[in-house]
DNA sequence: ATCCTAGTGTGTACGGTGTCCACATTGCCA
DNA sequence: TGGCAATGTGGACACCGTACACACTAGGAT
């Protein structure tokens, strides 16, 4: 049944590519996952991959959808839940986006596996709009609602808005000009950009 | 001094190898600029570039820069000059804005070169500090100090929250899952998601 | 218990890529 | 007019993604 020590049969090879694919890509991004290097990292054959996914890209998207729940897994560690509805209201959506940014700080390469996976990428399924990260954030924003300090017809355009300028910051504090910055200031930075998007959309009147 | 009809030396290679590279990544991005195709389609050795670009990634760079430039001539078109101080600096500030996030919905290869060239740029110098598109923004800000619609003291964090809002919505809008939605509605997401960081910036207190 | 089939992994090969090296050609300046 | 620095060429190497045909193995039907 083995020639070395392993079985001709893997047990579970997509499981293990997958993880292969989060080590191999954790510091350098999305480039650094080669098919070759993947499967040489678990000890078979390059085209085993093929097995189970069709293409290079279709690892990478399931690599970058598991980084999307360890995201999720980092940022629910971060709530805490005191005070009255209001307070827990607004810290909770404040604890979205700093946990969304604090994530794209620790683990640059694993940000852009997860929402930069390949330029080329077909945008309708490149992060669905069931992404976990972007659920957090309607449910934050759900609450806002609940505790009246969103009026109910903005809370649509407040969830791209909000989206976009915390995902906007991470791209520009992981891959642009705001990573020159040291990352003290990075931060005191993201808090201002979180404290006057909140605002902004709480402020928001329908149009 | 030409075997063909085109002489062993070229004119201006660097100049040529940019422009075909500004062809080549317009519809596809990044990835579509390849070395062996770029100096084809000028009609010349693929190591003829290495006398120019030491790097595919330099040339990238390049491409990106120039197309930073096409950027701002596009933003600045779209300026109106009318009405007093307070609403032509909240008007420019809106035309920043919703200029950039234009360009990237018209142009996505070309803004996704200039932002997002490649996943393992170096941040430093992907898209320094005196980029053309930010130099808008900040000029923008100026003018709304200076219009007294912000205090001087949040004019920092209003350059990084409103970079951050329009960058990240672009960048949604390209290559993320609000590219799924029909470009008008895209639009009208576009103008509340300004306005909301628009109001967010102006209401700050400094920190 | 045996066979057969479907699932899974292997070997080989092809075309493409970025980039290094040695060499060819040319324009320019002394 | 000679020579030198700049520029372009040809060939080669290592690597990549992936298609094709084949090998092995597990597990259900007989």
């Amino acid at each position: 049944m083995a020639v070395g020590d392993r079985p001709y049969h893997h047990g579970d090879l997509r499981e293990a590519l997958i993880e292969a694919g989060l080590t191999l890509t954790r510091q350098e991004g999305p480039e650094a996952l080669r098919m070759r290097e993947v499967t040489r990292a678990v000890g078979v054959s390059p085209n085993a991959a093929y097995r189970h996914f069709a293409d290079r890209r279709e690892l990478l998207d399931a690599v970058g959808q598991r980084i999307q729940h360890l995201m999720v897994d980092r940022m629910v560690a971060l709530r805490s839940g005191t005070g009255d509805r209001a307070t827990q209201a607004i810290d909770g959506l404040r604890a979205v986006g700093l946990g969304y940014i604090d994530f794209a700080l620790g683990e640059p390469g694993w940000f852009a596996v997860a929402f930069f996976p390949a330029p080329g990428s077909r945008p309708e399924d490149a992060a669905p709009r069931e992404a976990p990260p972007y659920r957090m954030l309607v449910d934050a924003l759900d609450e806002m609602v609940a505790a009246g300090l969103l009026g109910a017809a903005a809370r649509d355009g407040a969830r791209w808005a909000c989206w976009a300028t915390v995902h906007g910051f991470a791209g520009l504090a992981t891959r642009g000009p705001l990573a020159a910055l040291p990352p003290a200031e990075v931060r005191r930075q993201a808090r201002r950009v979180v404290e006057a998007i909140i605002d902004g959309v709480c402020r928001e009147r329908p149009t």
